[in-house]
DNA sequence: TATAATTGTTAGACATGTCTAACAATTATG
DNA sequence: CATAATTGTTAGACATGTCTAACAATTATA
């Protein structure tokens, strides 16, 4: 019987740095620690700190001076990292209609408490509001509508029995 | 000129310890520092020292061994809490469908984090969605077929015309 | 290629918030 | 009302993650 490495779970911290080293290195560009620093907005000793201990969990790897780089684990668990990230974006964004600046910081900090399900009901409702043209007009123009006027938008309420 | 004292932002853990404190001692009860601790999974000692943090901020009176009361201010801010908590469970409950025990601990995450542009969002969202009733059948239940069965429901699909 | 600028590391301080162990106060009960 | 049970506090350890200061390695450049 072969016994399945449970994935350890990560703190948000950890996270936003596998974050970061995996959007750096996009397109196989060097990553550098001040870089990092830089988009985390922490000053380079905690960066060197935490590539320490991320190197520890074999999700990075990296010595002294040299490249910084996700091992498969590392990466498979950034990737899940970024999966939510963009999926929140989007849900904030094209859902709520929130700003793409606003969207994004919320979904920085979520990303890292919101259950699977909860990040899952999330990305099927863009699917779904994106996909379902709800009677000629869609569901967030209607939304826009109410947010704009703070009430009911016609054909909302023209159809309404009660 | 009179300067506005500008409110303090408290941490996750320190909304969590006056949400807890509210919400015990609605309708005048008694708060004891073993309740919070087990309502919030810490051990006592946390609570005291919690307390002592609170009290120095002037948002929980408390004395040693004495009663556990919220300021004025300090209610404001637990009260404040506690409205993100609830906006945020009845978003994940009506709006996505989710249990309502992963709505609630989703909720006591995201309450601490997440922006008020956001949350006001989230909130109109679903009380637009409860009030428009979109062609005859609602916006929830169109939402729980696809769900279900991971196509559009027919009165979504049969009116589009692309 | 010597020197300067930049980048990275180490060491150690500090803040937050948790815990355990030991003790103190309060409350319940025989 | 004395003693036991419960509740609360203090002291101090520990984990996480940040920072500054000092130093080391690397890279750029005069």
């Amino acid at each position: 019987m072969v016994r399945q490495e449970a994935q350890r779970e990560q703190t948000a911290s950890m996270e936003d740095y596998l974050e970061a080293i995996a959007n750096l290195g996009e397109g196989k560009k060097v990553v550098r620690v001040k870089q990092i620093s830089e988009m985390l907005g922490v000053k380079m000793p905690s960066v060197t700190s935490a590539l320490k201990k991320l190197s520890e969990q074999e999700l990075v790897e990296h010595e002294r001076y040299g490249q910084i780089k996700l091992t498969p684990e590392g990466d498979k668990v950034a990737r899940n990292v970024i999966y939510r990230h963009e999926a929140l974006t989007h849900f904030f964004a094209q859902a709520l209609g929130i700003n793409h600046e606003t969207a994004e910081e919320d979904a920085c900090k979520i990303e890292h408490v919101i259950s699977p399900l909860s990040m899952e009901r999330m990305a099927k409702f863009v699917e779904f509001i994106e996909a379902c043209p709800l009677g000629g007009t869609n569901f967030p123009s209607r939304y826009e509508y109410y947010l704009e006027h703070g009430e009911l938008p016609q054909d909302c309420s023209k159809r309404s029995v009660k």
